[in-house]
RNA sequence: GCGGAGUUGGUCUAGCCUGGUCAGGAUGUCAGCCCCCCAAGCUGAAGGUCGCGGGUUCAAAUCCCGCACUCCGCACCA
């Protein structure tokens, strides 16, 4: 076979484009890197994959889902981190115009480097003369940020700066205070959001694995850390994950460990339960869409290459052909990293409460004031001394008095006797804490992509794309054997009937039948029924299935239903 | 961003070195014939500002410059 120099990701990048499935955007004008449009089949393929992932994660366990915008003030991306991890200082030399991360630099020549440096004094330090260019030797630098999103401006006179989001789940964090309300006080509470992001990626290349602008369908599980078990884990804890944990890529091991997920927690190499029970439904996903289980792992991300918000995660990756290991998700334990950031920020409460199971009794100080007595010695004072008396912490109160006897508000000396403290016992019933978060992120493109490759197959010297059924964009397709004799006539009445039960059939009389299998092959359709002669006689079609081209006859009465049922994804 | 290679109908490609015939072929598409169960055959048709812009020349797909994009390395990838 010749033909096997060229790869399968190239013959697929040519099959998805010269049949519509996507292809990169804005050719007309040479195109612009980073950006693809979807056609037809493209945009059923990932239609259906985003109903399957609905199915999976969000409907079975009755989370909810919400659609936030895609442009947010400066201030967001300041709370929630993004401004400063995501706004790189690049260090340009001056001789041969290699660009390194500023801050790399500086660390590897021991140079004392602060969070928020300023780009003025990033390239003062810079260029004190030692730091070498890694490739010339030059010590000559000039340094600018380098901001991996989008900005833009929000308002018709520019009032305010804004960035495209990079990622979806800020959206759920702004909104969280009412999406909680909305659900009822639900913990733990699953908010799902399906939708675009962008990045400004230096160079993205790869075609639609890396994009500038791509989909991502996110879930935020908040949860309550002092109850952070995942009440569904018994249906997973014996599954077996293939994980390569934080020490094996240390070591640059690259065979995964393949282990229960009962014991990756107990060994500690899953850090959360929520964590664990995602990664198991994250592969049957992946196995769904065809990927098969060794050809997917999961990868722990070391601390330093984590984002700056997680505490754990794991990248789930796939196995492509020319791209090698691509990560299709990623699993990330946030903590309460988001929420607190915001709360801060915003200066509203984002924390929830639980009620406890049996109201606790808690000791605690309480000022009795004696408002008469302070009435009497400070009567023009009386209204500000009581309200700052009552934000006081009883307490810093009762020290001051009992170190000097009195105790000094607004500048004027209260006698002992105007606060009396006793201790009283209170019976609390709710606690407040700040949600947790894990996060399964899925980026839509590369799970369509990886979807097409393992898909990909050639039978004599055709394209093949094995779909799943229930993924496929296009599900039936109905062909007359020959293009005379009523055949045509009968035959559109057939496609019409299983238009009207929902399912996704074509019709096509072009060509010879065989050319017709070929092109339906190519574009996934899993089922074609052919009208034939017989089919005058006595109502009966063939089926022929796409995968082992074996036919079988049936009645067009039982026609659909049949088809439904093919179509149908068996459970998990 | 850097270095190297490339960009020709929908797709794949010849031609470029050594400027000059209507830019050739394959495949696909469409129409007709054929009536056939896995891209069969025959006839015909449509489809190209040769990536974009500029220059050299009487003449540029072909030579030169700039830009965009693609691929391979380097760097980057929260």
């Amino acid at each position: 076979m010749e033909s096997k120099r060229e790869s399968k990701a190239d013959k697929l990048a040519e099959l998805a484009r010269r049949r519509g499935f996507f292809w990169q955007a804005l050719e007309i004008y040479g195109g612009v890197g980073g950006f693809v449009s979807f056609g037809e089949l493209g945009v059923k393929l990932k239609d259906k994959t985003i109903r399957l992932w609905r199915d999976y994660f969000i409907h079975r366990h009755n989370f909810t889902e919400v659609d936030t915008p895609l442009i947010s003030p400066y201030v967001v991306f300041e709370a929630s981190g993004h401004v400063g991890s995501f706004k790189d200082p690049m260090a340009e030399c001056s001789k041969c115009h290699k660009k390194f991360r500023a801050d790399h630099l500086l660390m590897e020549y021991n140079r004392q480097i602060s969070e928020g440096m300023s780009i003025e004094d990033t390239e003062r330090e810079i260029n004190k003369g030692d730091v070498k260019c890694p490739d010339c030797g030059n010590t000559k630098w000039s340094v600018r940020h380098f901001l991996t999103m989008f900005e833009t401006t929000i308002g018709p006179y520019s009032e305010s700066e804004g960035f495209m989001r990079p990622e979806t789940a800020q959206g759920i964090f702004t909104e969280f205070k009412r999406i909680y309300e909305i659900s009822r006080g639900k913990m733990p509470l699953g908010v799902a959001q399906i939708g675009k992001a962008f990045r400004n990626e230096i160079s993205p290349r790869q075609g639609v694995i890396r994009l500038r602008e791509f989909s991502m369908m996110e879930i935020e599980l908040f949860f309550d850390p002092l109850n952070p078990k995942c009440p569904l884990l018994n249906q997973v804890e014996n599954e077996e994950l293939r994980i390569l944990p934080e020490d094996l890529v240390e070591k640059g091991i690259e065979e995964p460990l393949i282990i229960s997920v009962k014991d990756a927690l107990s060994k500690g190499i899953i850090k959360q339960e929520w964590l664990a029970y995602f990664m198991v439904l994250s592969k049957k996903f992946a196995i769904k869409l065809g990927i098969p289980e060794d050809k997917q792992r999961f990868h722990a991300k070391l601390p330093s290459e984590r984002a700056h918000y997680s505490a754990q995660t794991y990248d789930h990756e796939v196995l492509l052909d020319k791209f090698g290991w691509v990560e299709v998700a990623g699993h990330a334990y946030r903590t309460d990293y988001d929420l607190s950031s915001h709360m801060k920020k915003s200066s509203v409460d984002l924390s929830v409460s639980v009620q406890l199971e049996e109201p606790i009794k808690v000791k605690h100080l309480k000022m009795n004031i004696n408002s008469k007595k302070i009435k009497e010695i400070f009567p023009d004072k009386f209204n500000d001394l009581m309200k700052r008396l009552k934000e006081m912490s009883p307490e810093d109160a009762k020290r001051e008095i009992d170190n000097s006897g009195a105790i000094v508000v607004e500048g004027l000396k209260l006698p002992k006797e105007a606060i009396e403290f006793v201790d009283v016992e209170e019976e609390v019933k709710v606690r407040r804490f700040i949600p947790h978060v894990v996060e399964p992120s899925f980026g839509i493109e590369r799970l369509v992509y990886a979807t097409l490759e393992h898909a990909y197959s050639e039978k004599e010297d055709r394209a093949i794309l094995r779909i799943p059924p229930y993924l496929a964009p296009v599900q039936a397709a109905v062909f007359p054997l020959v293009s005379k004799d009523k055949l045509q006539e009968k035959s559109v009445a057939v496609w019409e009937d299983l238009r009207r039960r929902g399912i996704d059939a074509i019709y096509d009389d072009s060509g010879s039948i065989g050319r017709r299998y070929a092109r339906a092959d190519e574009i996934g359709v899993p089922f074609a029924i052919t009208i034939d002669y017989q089919t005058l006689d006595d109502d009966t079609v063939t089926i022929r299935d796409r995968d082992t081209w074996k036919q079988k006859r049936l009645t067009i009465k039982d026609l659909p239903d049949h088809l439904l049922g093919l179509l149908r994804p068996s459970d998990p």
